[in-house]
DNA sequence: GTGAAATAAATTGTTGACAATATTCCGTGG
DNA sequence: CCACGGAATATTGTCAACAATTTATTTCAC
């Protein structure tokens, strides 16, 4: 399936670039992506900016207005509800597919992702954090044998990268996400179905619960 | 969610006609998308055919190499069976979100396409049926309540038609189509929610049977 | 001083040409 | 007759300049 993401590399390294950007808080929602600006910024021409524009723009991470650029994407408190509704559907579906007992190498990999996830909260490099939690999930959810759940998936956490990391930057926040990451290869390594799809939908609470208080109450 | 629909409209134009013209199957997988070509077909520029083969790219509907251009993408029956899957999946799980009763508007609408679609049906409209078929799909989901889910669903379906239209062009499967269409609408002024999901997921079985059936077994 | 129209600046959209890469075809040597 | 290499062709990738549109600023009337 993504077969693809060496290709194009030029505008695959700028649209990667700006979602880092974007996850980090380099940009914020609504902030608008000005071309020439852009290009500048990442020494190179504006119709490469562009054309990765189009590409963020396809995966939900900005939008686009006619004659008037891009801007980055803002959900409001009821569409992020609705996003985390679907994550928890999509994620606890994945986890009840994956058939057991897992193989070992696939197991160790997740185990090395995590202890380096575990290593770059302690250095608070948040680049590398945010790099192996996307990587950790990734691996964790192809599990399932669905390469389309497991796109999707990535799709969607990808969108609610847009709201989560204004929102947790703490240490303390940082450090019961990898207990969690723990909690769950456990499950994955004891077999237990069940507990594996509960965590997975847990995992998602805090940082929906973080961002709902944060931006009060619904309607 | 799809305010950007109308933005970019040249290009967007493009994309919907490429689309089309995969569905009723003159573009077939595998086949090589030539810019140049395309443009002239559609008189327009290299740059415009670009711009939306990027966007068919991120939709799935066409794959993408470094320096050798796109081609239709081409499911093994492998990854036809996942599709299938996901969507089951995901359109039951919508067909069980949706808040009864829905509203009369709503409805009065879905009978209107369904009829719509009915017509194009005897009078072998293929670019009509696939336009109200589409139509009435997308408005039934949306009811849902959830935009994600429902743009999801709407980006599986799009997929399926990869696949989907080398099989179903006879007159009895369409008029199956149509019959199906009005249980789901019986099932929902019935409010009867068990049922609709059950006749949505049935709906998905035909062209799934049908293309597995075509392309042998599997493994 | 306020509001509206006109002007200026900034930004996006479009085009054609050129460069880099891949594919095809043909001839040569084995 | 087949395999290999190299030129010719076709196709994609990149760039810089220009046009159209939007946004900001200034000016003028009241």
């Amino acid at each position: 399936m993504d077969q693809r993401k060496r290709s194009i590399s030029k505008v695959q390294e700028i649209v990667q670039a700006l979602e880092v950007d974007i996850v980090i808080g380099r940009l914020y929602p609504r902030e608008h992506l000005v071309e020439e600006q852009l290009a500048r910024r990442f020494d190179t021409t504006r119709h490469v900016i562009r054309q990765a524009i189009v590409e963020l723009d396809a995966a939900g991470l900005v939008v686009r207005e006619a004659n008037k650029g891009a801007s980055v994407c803002e959900y409001s408190p009821d569409e992020v509800n609705q996003l985390y509704t679907v994550r928890e559907i999509l994620e606890r579906q994945a986890a009840l597919m994956i058939q057991f007992p897992i193989d070992q190498p696939a197991f160790n990999t997740l185990e090395k992702i995590r202890a380096a996830h575990a290593a770059a909260v302690e250095s608070s490099d948040m680049m590398t954090i945010v790099a192996t939690n996307k990587t950790f999930h990734q691996q964790l959810f192809s599990l399932c044998g669905n390469q389309f759940l497991s796109e999707i998936i990535n799709d969607m956490a990808k969108r609610s990268n847009l709201v989560r990391f204004t929102t947790s930057t703490s240490k303390d926040y940082l450090r019961q996400v990898v207990v969690e990451h723990s909690q769950i290869l456990d499950a994955l390594a004891a077999g237990d179905q069940q507990r594996l799809a509960l965590l997975c939908v847990e995992h998602l609470q805090p940082s929906r619960r973080m961002y709902l208080e944060r931006k009060g109450p619904l309607t």
